[in-house]
DNA sequence: CAGTGGTCTAGACCACAGT
DNA sequence: CTGTGGTCTAGACCACTGG
């Protein structure tokens, strides 16, 4: 941990392909066995922060590319430089339809929190969102203490999802949809339907319907690096 | 390697909680330090095969979900069991225009092949793809060689993309694109941008477009485990 | 040639699990 | 208590790089 700790310190800031210590120089400087050294570079080459060349030495390794991660849409927003405000519309308890259940692993009538939102960016009404939530999850969400990010809320509580589900579909406006969006029937919008886990639990269920016209979904797929 | 591989084939096929062998019995069994045992050991922990538990022993891993893989559509849609044909609608040399040249990282007017296909999944048309290439890198494809994967023929020559990036909107089929695929003007569409790297190379560029009512976008998302 | 990372040895002590 | 993985030592030889 000294050594790894103290290399990370010392690269912090540099330029890719800057040499980091070799391990013999980090041997006799902290008074180890290489083997130790080793293992401390190894985690910092592991975590993409090194790179090693045989018979070079071992560089500080060009920032790799990383895949789409899970994030809340208050959060994707705000990546993108715009604030997301929500509205809630709805916060009660439910019965659990089929689909809501199957995909909590619950059974059908089982109570569930149903909780719509509409969301803006600049005050302009982009997104209505209905998650549905295993009961008890959140508590206190029905007496009104409503969070402004439902993972913000999630993580606070170490459910953070780390793993989600999309299903995303193109569809036209209808219903009271259209008119909570400020759409007339016919425009076109983007459906999502997210299931999201933490640690192994389905922690939330929603249905996302978005203007196409303001929303944009960016997508990042491969390995890192 | 030799310990690693006869671990590996040692525990092949057994379910997910079955202990390997201690690493003290393989350092017995193959007359090798522990050190050797462990980073054996290591490479299959962080490949997912092994898990390790400190004090009870090292046991196989249940297999990790694992996120969303670069594929092409031909692939994805066997994965759902559908296969899909495709019907070169275009294919010639063109100057790019200012969105293609820079995604492609070219500049404007600069030659580019342009591929256009109608893609039929049961003979059923559900997308209208163009695709944009730098010249020459598929050889032959103007020469009436249309090969019926563009991924399968970009791995065949080591550009298998790894990395892409896409941006997916909603829309109403317009124009001509109707007609090609069924649809009347104004059914909703999923409209899909996507870049395409292959060993830190741009390969492909294109614009898809497919019908919402045979496609949905399916995604996953998360770090492996 | 000297210096680098890649790999290996033959031990050792520790914390933790299960009995 | 024994057995497990986690960590460490103080060396060693190898292949490779660059001057």
């Amino acid at each position: 941990m000294q050594v790894r700790e103290y290399v990370r310190a010392l690269v912090a800031g540099d330029s890719p392909g800057t040499p980091a210590p070799s391990e013999r120089e980090l041997v006799t400087r902290f008074g180890v066995a290489r083997m130790t050294v080793r293992q401390a570079m190894d985690a910092l080459v592991v975590e993409g922060l090194l790179e090693r060349i045989p018979g070079r030495g071992t560089f500080v390794a060009r920032p790799r590319r990383s895949p789409s991660t899970v994030v809340g849409l208050t959060e994707e927003m705000a990546r993108r430089g715009v604030t997301v405000e929500s509205q809630t519309l709805l916060a009660r308890r439910e019965h659990a339809g089929p689909g809501v259940a199957r995909a909590l692993g619950l059974h059908e009538g089982d109570s569930v929190v149903h909780w719509r939102r509409l969301r803006r960016a600049e005050t302009e009404p982009f997104c209505v969102e209905d998650v549905y939530l295993e009961e008890g999850l959140l508590p206190g969400l029905l007496d009104g203490l409503l969070p402004s990010s439902l993972y913000a809320q999630l993580a606070h509580q170490g459910l953070r999802p780390t793993w989600v589900e999309d299903a995303v579909t193109a569809d036209v406006a209808a219903g009271e949809e259209a008119g909570m969006l400020g759409l007339s029937h016919g425009a076109p919008v983007l459906r999502r339907q997210r299931r999201a886990l933490a640690c192994d639990r389905v922690v939330e269920v929603s249905r996302s319907v978005f203007r196409a016209d303001r929303y944009t979904l960016r997508l990042q797929l491969g390995r890192a690096g």
